[in-house]
DNA sequence: ACTCTATTTAGATAATAGTCTAATTAGACA
DNA sequence: TGTCTAATTAGACTATTATCTAAATAGAGT
């Protein structure tokens, strides 16, 4: 269930600055897009890889198309890390 | 503090067994390499990239050098990430 | 000093990721 | 159906990452 997609998705600054963005609300690609000093086409791609690993979902709301954070994935993910880090000795 | 590094070292699925395995106590880069079918060469660099994180140290005893997990690092990214995927709305 | 073992560094190549501009798609609305 | 706005897809280019073989380094033991 945990895939690699969501880690390489983690890898890149812009792409967790918009997690952190989102962890608050759906917000427009548009929105977004302000926040950055990128073109549009490149922030387009971050979504995408975000998609890929299933950490956000999107919905068109007429012109805009809202990200939202998917928090199950979210939590697999964080579940996934405290597994590696944890310092119990049973495996 | 939390860098970057950090989260591009856990982005490749060798290097994060590497630190699953750390978990239970150190091992020198002989033993680690066993349990991949890639050269050694190969994953020197992969141990350079979790160095470079700091979420290993290193150690050399004769010929072996022993790497081990640095929990506070691994800490940090657990933190980051929490707060990443966290769900108030303070912010 | 020589030799053996463990590991890294050097240097090359291939694959993946990130970025851009230009063109396209999707929907809203007159 | 045009036209406007929002966002994506196409295609090209550059940078970074992952990998390999061959060579070098570090320490142990003779």
């Amino acid at each position: 269930m945990l895939n690699n997609n969501a880690f390489k998705a983690l890898a890149h600054p812009i792409r967790r600055d918009i997690l952190k963005r989102l962890r608050s609300g759906p917000l427009s690609a548009g929105d977004l897009a302000k926040n950055y000093d990128i073109s549009k086409p490149s922030l387009s791609t971050h979504f995408s890889v975000l998609k890929e690993a299933r950490l956000v979902q999107q919905d068109r709301k007429g012109n805009h198309i809202y990200y939202r954070l998917n928090a199950t994935v979210a939590d697999e993910v964080l579940a996934g890390l405290m597994d590696m880090f944890g310092t119990n000795k049973e495996d």
